[in-house]
DNA sequence: CCATACCGACTTTTT
DNA sequence: GTCGGTATGG
């Protein structure tokens, strides 16, 4: 019935036979047709939310919404520019007026326009990580803070801190009293510097991404002006990955629909994984208490998976603690069931991988239709190597940015400080690489460029030291000379790289010539600019993937195997996907015992499995580095010793039984091993569990710090870490 | 105050 | 492999 309403709108979909179904089921075409009041879509993996997003946008310009006053909130500015590239197709070109982007990019267009009714300069500039971690060690030495024999947290930790205060919308002292309580001791010293950061940022015209998003949240809860400007020209807001939404992004949802009320969220409880960023999958659940009368729509029916991929997917998730049941089935009959390979050690596991990549290549699926997912960026590495051994393309996701490395870091820094010549931060760096010049005299000069209208005519009368005159006044002249009106972006590249080169070589003599191409690299994406501005903040917003070491760079890049961490392979399909590295402390990472990182960690690996479309491998290497570059044992991941064996196939194991691993090593289930032994080579302890040692006597796992050690700790001996292959430790029920 | 060299600790995931 | 702390010499 409704299909017959449903084709005479222009978007049917036609083209896109991908999913076998040309047209939508009943509960998207609610989904997408319901474009008055809040709608709540809870939508499984692989059920067409993409699809669903992208005729909604279609059927909003259709019905005479203006396009420009659609917002469409996502994940990554790529799955936004998708989106609304797909919905042109359906609709018309007028829907590339459509507002599109994540929360961060959003935030940045509005607070330039907007920022003023807050005080913010329309020029401020945008501090990634590493730019955020470098002020904390410049306020860390000026506050005097890094002496002292304590061991101050690193910066990492310090931001990591910061960052999990603001996403979380916890104050510090609760977040140490939590996660971090060793660190309680610095308290006082963390209050510091974060106020002197806040101050430091505000001086100098920065702000991070947390940043972004809280003043973006401000902007609409204090200044009624800027909240009417904005709720007004945006009418119909739609947010996907609504599962990955923080308290502020669910806030600045609210102010931004609170007049209207036209509002969509997309989510999905059971693919939650960005907790460690502050997400919040309870969002979902709040919503319609946010938006009392909300509609909701659920998404059940699979598109993507093959039923024998869908039921290894459904016993994965069953297992999670807490779910809100959606019940997903698919009409993709029977198909292979996954496979799990036992490698001997990492590159057996490498060379199995591309095997099946051949073999699978036979069978007529492109190279474009492959992808290998893992937990970590490291754990690719043995891959990458094999892979351009073997002439295999491949491009990797997730992990060290382009922008992230230090001698892009340089160059963008002349660049920076044209757009914002209060950038101190970037000021900092150029200083530092003229000779003679350290972090004090870098200090004292830029004493003198908060306050001034022109920071760069104020240093031009600064008294420099006799050692490093001449290397200042030459920096100061090239940056006057960027200045010459008529410039293009590659301009500045070439008249910079003039200035850089010759540093350039000199700080990295052992490696320049790799690093080098990454400069090129730059070039090549900066010549796609004629606005300074909008290279700096795309860059910084959504920094370029370290093209490095990815095969042949100057493959055709359309025919590439794709390798990506889980996180960033959201939102993405393929029709075989291997999961790799699934090894009993690698995934999950032994540190998500220790809090209750666990069930994310169950929802990753969810992640990772629903992307495959019809074939599905699941391997680990029976043999893991660890950290001291000794090679140990390792089990199977409870993740895959938990899946139904029916399920599976298990080549070299036995048939299709896998009794190599005891059914015990579910850690997950309260039941203990009974075995009073550890078997060599494989760790049957986990947090919680009794123990008996010979000399501490009893104690209880707090947790398993990698294969072969454990952190135990006994009442009268307080926290020891022990290796368990060379202590007897006794298992007590 | 700066440059260099060495040692030890730590390395999840991302806007 | 890389950051941070430290020791040494200029």
């Amino acid at each position: 019935m409704q299909q017959s309403l449903f084709s005479d709108t222009p978007f049917r979909d036609g083209k896109n036979k991908k999913d076998g179904q040309g047209e939508l089921n009943p509960s998207q075409y609610e989904a997408v047709t319901s474009i008055k009041g809040p709608v709540l879509v809870i939508a499984g993996a692989g059920t067409g939310k993409t699809r669903t997003l992208v005729h909604r946008t279609a059927h909003l310009v259709q019905t005479g919404i203006p396009p420009e006053n659609i917002l469409l909130l996502t994940f990554t500015r790529k799955a936004s520019m998708e989106m609304i590239r797909r919905a042109s197709l359906l609709m018309d070109e007028s829907c590339h007026r459509v507002a599109g982007g994540t929360f961060h990019a959003m935030a940045n267009m509005l607070l330039r326009r907007f920022g003023h009714h807050l005080g913010f300069e329309r020029n401020f500039t945008i501090l990634d990580r590493p730019d955020a971690e470098s002020i904390i060690n410049l306020l860390k030495s000026s506050l005097d803070l890094s002496r002292t024999g304590k061991r101050f947290p690193s910066k990492r930790i310090i931001m990591d801190i910061f960052s999990k205060s603001v996403n979380k919308s916890m104050p510090i002292d609760e977040l140490l009293e939590g996660q971090y309580g060793h660190l309680i001791n610095f308290l006082d010293d963390l209050h510091l510097i974060q106020k002197h950061y806040g101050k430091f940022k505000l001086e100098h015209g920065l702000m991070d991404y947390d940043d972004l998003l809280v003043n973006w949240q401000r902007l609409l809860a204090e200044s009624p002006e800027a909240r009417e400007a904005i709720s007004s020209r945006f009418t119909h807001v739609m947010v996907d990955e609504y599962q990955d939404t923080n308290l502020i992004q669910a806030d600045i949802v609210r102010l931004i629909a609170d007049r209207l009320n036209n509002i969509m969220v997309v989510g999905d409880d059971s693919q939650s994984i960005y907790s460690f960023r502050g997400a919040d999958f309870r969002n979902i659940m709040d919503f319609p208490r946010t938006f009392p009368n909300a509609k909701l729509i659920k998404l059940e029916e699979n598109y993507r998976s093959s039923q024998a991929i869908l039921s290894v997917t459904n016993s994965i998730i069953e297992k999670a603690a807490e779910k809100y049941t959606k019940k997903l089935f698919s009409r993709i009959e029977g198909g292979v069931k996954p496979i799990i390979y036992a490698a001997s050690n990492d590159t057996t596991q490498a060379r199995y991988v591309i095997g099946k990549i051949q073999d699978l290549m036979d069978e007529g699926i492109p190279l474009t239709e492959i992808a290998v997912l893992f937990r970590s960026g490291f754990h690719s590495y043995k891959l990458e190597m094999e892979l351009t051994n073997n002439r295999i393309n491949f491009e990797k996701r997730g992990g060290m940015k382009l922008t992230e490395s230090s001698h892009i870091k340089d160059v963008l820094s002349f660049l920076r400080i044209l757009t914002n010549p209060k950038d101190n931060i970037s000021w900092n760096r150029l200083l530092l690489m003229l000779d003679k010049v350290g972090p004090k005299t870098a200090e004292k000069v830029l004493e003198n460029i908060k306050s001034a209208d022109d920071p760069l005519e104020a240093l031009l009368n600064y008294p420099a030291g006799k050692s490093w005159k001449q290397g200042f006044e030459s920096l100061l002249k090239m940056l006057l000379s960027l200045r010459e009106p008529g410039l293009t972006p590659v301009d500045l590249f070439d008249r910079v790289m003039e200035y850089y080169d010759p540093l350039f070589k000199k700080i990295f003599p052992d490696d320049y010539p790799r690093r080098s191409r990454d400069l090129e690299q730059l070039r090549v994406i900066l010549a796609g600019y004629h606005d300074l501005r909008s290279f700096i903040d795309d860059t910084t917003l959504d920094p370029p993937e370290n093209i490095g070491k990815s095969g042949d760079p100057l493959s055709n890049p359309t025919d590439r195997l794709v390798l990506s961490t889980i996180h960033s392979a959201k939102g993405l399909e393929w029709d075989a996907v291997f999961v790799i590295h699934l090894a009993e402390g690698k995934f999950p990472p032994a540190r998500a015992f220790l809090s209750d990182q666990l069930e994310e960690e169950r929802r990753l690996m969810y992640v990772a499995a629903t992307r495959a479309k019809r074939r599905l491998f699941f391997t680990y290497p029976r043999e893991v580095m660890s950290a001291d570059f000794m090679s140990v044992n390792s089990a199977m991941s409870p993740f895959l010793s938990e899946i139904p064996p029916v399920l599976v196939n298990s080549p070299g194991i036995h048939s299709s039984r896998r009794p190599a691993i005891p059914r015990e090593k579910t850690l997950f289930q309260k039941d203990k091993p009974k075995s009073a032994k550890p078997t060599p080579g494989q760790t049957s302890f986990c947090p919680g569990m009794r123990v008996r040692h010979p000399f501490f006597g009893e104690g209880s796992i707090q947790a398993v710090k990698g294969p072969k050690t454990v952190e135990i700790f006994f009442p009268r001996h307080g926290k020891k870490t022990l290796r368990t292959d060379y202590t007897k430790l006794e298992i007590l029920e």
